[in-house]
RNA sequence: GCGCCCGUAGCUCAGUGGAUAGAGCGUUGGCUUGCGGAGCCAAAAGUCGUAGGUUCAAAUCCUACCGGGCGUACCA
């Protein structure tokens, strides 16, 4: 990354210092290397000599003068190539600007880049698996479902441009409790199709969509399953009530452009007896004891747990945590993932202590499981909280949400707030205000790029994308101030996705999407692109501007979000 | 009660110990005859919940308190 080159010159300029004996020869650490709020303050600056200073008076027990430190360590700060000025300000930053010469010649470099713009390598080596969404398979996600697939869909994406191998994964929770519920719904609809009298169980599922699954079922099988005994009938429904389900899920992630590489079921890991085996592999080692007629994983033996957790009932049934603990040992036993990121909805983080129990158990180091916790999405209606009820089937759904505002603007919606910030979702005021979403003014950057680029060809100019002869030397005319700082604009991405790396989260993406747009329409204004008496000036503002379009593209793709050439 | 998270502009939210705390929406005023006005420029708007503490430097770290959310199942 450029910030690291950056910090490579100043850390030579701090030995070349003490070499030069300008500077005491104490122990400093890396300068920490800041993007300065202020355009003033140059492209980074670094508080080196503040920290220096310090550093100093703990060893010497001397007062240093933070300027003079400063002074020393940028007298050895060669100003070529990469840097184009440097300059000492305030209590003793140290400010560096980019050369004019280095952003110019990134242009041809930015657009080679293309769709792979921005990404480093921080991961290379490492498969990183991130499973979400993973809600029960019993209908169609509600709102809060789209927080999950947004922020681990984006997240997942961010990661592969950060260089990791990334993995999507939907576990499905296809044993159990509410699946079994789902199931026996789904027959007394079937049942009820036919004229016959049936009830919903308790604590079943009464949505509207358990007819239309119903329905399919009908269309495929007509009356077999009432001609066969409801145990079997039942069980056969699992199966396609199961394939009815994931692929409405499926269908309704698809609107918003969410993909996984791999639904997981839950059910295999009976199928296969690996439950069995990890519980009884945890029998030996002791994590798992046997009293009150249930057994339970001893997790109060592991640290912040403090209670120890039923893996398998009185009534002999296993609980959902047994399987969890089989799921994550396929993932990280068997499959090998070098790291795993779960995405959780916050109402579930009485789960985290248990889970670092669970890799303590298996052996495994706890940093390896990382669970990103997100706050829930409240829907108001008329300024009143809305209570959503998936049994009762009254709930506002992912793609009802999708379709009435817009996928790319509920992406961006959800995707604004970091994690851990709550989410008022206020359906009436979304629809009204769909129209003023700020992801439609990124994207409408990038339209407006398509059709400057487009309206060139139209007048005979040769595309941007191919190279010519004449282009080092056309680039050396941008030197108006938007030009530059849209190049230092685009250049800015890397940093913005090692940082969603760091963080886990996305969210910046977003505002660095429309500072992006912003830096573009600004450059659109002051410095106009097609210009036939300035062939010259006119390739370089093609080639920034395609350069620009680039960039968009790839951090709305980042994002999950379309790329239009118009709109 | 205990644990985790949140409290920043009218609203919704960003903000990595650093220099003058930002954006979108809303409000007010201006920009027609040049590549897309879904745009641009400008203005008003802040006790960063409160009080202490650490630091050369705190919205950011620590403590207490106030207010809100979530959790504290042989549910998932």
């Amino acid at each position: 990354m450029l910030r690291d080159q950056i910090q490579e010159i100043i850390s030579a300029a701090v030995d070349a210092a003490k070499s030069a004996g300008e500077l005491p020869d104490v122990p400093i650490a890396p300068p920490a290397i800041e993007r300065p709020k202020q355009a003033e303050h140059g492209d980074f600056s670094t508080n080196i000599a503040l920290v220096t200073t310090a550093a100093v008076k703990q060893a010497t027990g001397e007062k240093a003068n933070p300027r003079q430190i400063a002074q020393a360590i940028v007298g050895h700060i060669p100003v070529d190539g990469l840097v184009g000025a440097v300059e000492l300000a305030g209590p003793g930053f140290i400010n560096i600007r980019l050369s004019q010469q280095f952003l110019q010649t990134q242009v041809r470099a930015i657009i080679d880049a293309g769709d792979t713009l921005g990404s480093i390598d921080r991961g290379a080596g490492q498969r990183w698996q991130v499973e979400f969404v993973s809600a029960n398979p019993t209908g169609p996600l509600h709102y809060g479902g789209a927080r999950n697939a947004v922020l681990g869909d984006a997240l997942a994406s961010v990661l592969t441009a950060a260089g990791y191998e990334v993995e999507r994964e939907f576990y499905v929770n296809d044993a159990g409790n509410q699946f079994d519920l789902f199931v026996q719904s789904l027959y007394a609809r079937y049942l009820q199709l036919h004229g016959q009298e049936a009830t919903i169980p308790e604590g079943g599922y009464n949505g509207a969509y358990m007819l239309d699954y119903a329905r399919q079922i009908q269309a495929e099988v007509g009356d077999r399953y009432l001609t066969i005994p409801r145990f079997e009938a039942l069980q056969e429904m699992r199966a396609k009530g199961r394939a009815i389900v994931l692929a409405d899920l499926q269908d309704e992630l698809g609107l918003i452009g969410v993909k996984f590489d791999r639904w997981f079921s839950e059910k295999s890991l009976y199928d296969e007896g690996l439950v069995e085996q990890v519980l009884s592999d945890l029998t030996e080692t002791g994590d798992i004891g046997e009293w009150d007629g249930a057994r339970w994983f001893l997790a109060s033996k592991y640290p912040k747990n403090e209670k120890d957790e039923v893996v398998v009932r009185t009534n002999g049934m296993p609980t959902y945590f047994a399987s969890d603990i089989a799921y994550h040992y396929d993932k990280f036993v068997r499959r090998g993932f070098d790291r795993v990121v779960n995405v959780w909805a916050v109402d579930h983080q009485g789960h985290v202590p248990r889970m670092g129990a669970i890799m303590a158990a298996l052996g495994l180091e706890p940093e390896r499981l990382v669970i990103v916790l997100y706050n829930l999405v409240k829907l108001i209606r008329d300024g009143q909280e809305v209570k959503m009820s998936k049994r009762s089937g009254d709930f506002l759904t992912l793609r009802e949400v999708a379709e009435e505002v817009g996928a790319d603007a509920v992406r961006f919606l959800l995707l604004t707030r970091s994690p851990e910030s709550g989410v008022d979702f206020d359906m009436d005021l979304a629809v009204a205000q769909k129209n003023d979403n700020p992801v439609y003014y990124v994207q409408y950057g990038h339209a407006r790029i398509c059709s400057i680029l487009e309206k060139a060809a139209g007048e005979g100019m040769p595309t941007a994308a191919q190279p010519q002869p004449g282009d080092a030397d056309a680039l050396a005319l941008l030197v108006h101030p938007a030009e530059l700082d849209l190049v230092r604009k685009i250049l800015e991405l890397e940093e913005q996705i090692d940082f969603a790396v760091e963080k886990l989260s996305p969210h910046n993406l977003t505002h660095y999407a429309l500072d992006l747009a912003r830096t573009f329409s600004s450059f659109y204004e002051q410095c106009r692109v097609v210009d036939g008496d300035q062939p010259a000036l006119t390739r370089a503002r093609l080639l920034l501007s395609l350069a620009a379009r680039t960039a968009l593209a790839r951090v709305l793709g980042l994002m999950g979000m379309a790329a239009p050439e118009s709109m």
